[in-house]
DNA sequence: TGTGATTGTTAGACGCAGTCCAATATTCGG
DNA sequence: CCGAATATTGGACTGCGTCTAACAATCACA
């Protein structure tokens, strides 16, 4: 979603902002007042920037909150189309999410679900992350319907994308609650989704 | 979450509205003017009550979009209640969602999901299904996890519990999908979960 | 026939997220 | 120095959701 590095623009005004500054300063007021306490208002006065260019950054208060995950999702189109057309389709689905998993040591989660308790993030969490879901779901089902050349009314292909990223989204939960202990996220991601992977490569063999 | 038959009371002022009413008001006026350009107080106007009425019956404007949802949802704690003990536990979820699944057949569909296409509902559904979702989830998962006795740091529950209630979910939207021709939601359930629980039963079985 | 308890309805005000637009600022290529 | 392109800003506006205090209608009980 970043501006690719091949074009960056060398016209206009240049920016005086960064995105990261403002996520910086959102960050903080979060962890002193909690996201409901905290006006946008609040965050661009910390940032040193008007109101208005919040919302050049980010469409939504919430989307300062989903900024890293942003990040990673735009790589699953990129690993998917990377997957050989040799290997089962949901395989590829499955080694992609754990690449992408593997960039998740235990010791480090986003802050945003770091420190969900203390900043009161878990509720806006749970109010704005379907969207971002279903995307990454829909990215999944193309995948599968086109690689197994299956009909665009077959459940199979909505239905697995949903359920892996749903398991994957459910092993991210899980792995933020293990707190500093935990082990890489990528294996608790693999132990939820190959189950869903194991039955759906079955219920789709004879496609 | 309606009012026990037993518990109807019988003192105070009596409601001079009906819940109903609202929502019929609302599915009015999504379909004149969909959803985004359908204000609160229109809503309130046509339905005869003040617009802090409808803060008394719906928390969110969206809320109105899943009344029917919202009913359903309150049986499945019952129904998995009613699972014997003698048959695997996700073999109970499944059938309690079928036995749930069943009551919509492929004649008609809940109007925000029906509709969605000219009412503009499909993104509203979209920003705030996540909590519903987590909810039943929850639910399924505890469902899980105490049947089997297994550990809260176990991922396998909440990761089968979010798979099955998101391939459920897609399931839901390729039936509505599917137009007026199509079969009973219970069938396109079936296909989309059969596969989820088919993985996480043979992934549970040394449990 | 009151009187209080309980519950439903209402008006009015408020904070704040998000949208929109017009004005201004800063860089570039020519 | 002049436009084209992009960034920033102020300011106004809509509408959701919250809150509070008042008011209305019913029942139980005396």
């Amino acid at each position: 979603m970043a501006a690719m590095s091949t074009t960056e623009r060398r016209v206009g005004r240049p920016r005086r902002s960064s995105r990261a500054s403002i996520e910086d300063a959102a960050a903080e007021l979060f962890l002193e007042q909690g996201y409901a306490g905290t006006t946008v208002e609040q965050i661009t006065q910390r940032a040193g920037v008007s109101r208005a260019t919040f919302f050049n950054y980010f469409a939504a208060k919430s989307d300062v909150l989903w900024s890293s995950f942003d990040e990673s999702a735009g790589r699953l189109r990129d690993e998917l189309r990377a997957v050989g057309t040799d290997r089962p389709p949901i395989d590829g689905v499955r080694q992609a999410l754990l690449v992408i998993a593997q960039d998740f040591p235990g010791e480090s989660a986003p802050w945003a679900v770091a420190e969900a308790e203390t900043m009161g993030t878990a509720e806006e969490l749970g109010a704005s992350g379907l969207p971002r879901f279903a995307a990454q779901a829909a990215v999944i089902a193309e995948f599968l319907r086109t690689r197994l050349s299956l009909s665009r009314d077959d459940v199979r292909p909505p239905a697995a994308a949903a359920a892996i990223v749903a398991a994957t989204a459910a092993a991210a939960g899980v792995w933020v609650n293990a707190g500093a202990s935990r082990g890489s996220l990528a294996s608790y991601v693999e132990a939820a989704i190959t189950p869903v992977c194991a039955g759906f490569a079955a219920a789709l063999d004879g496609a």
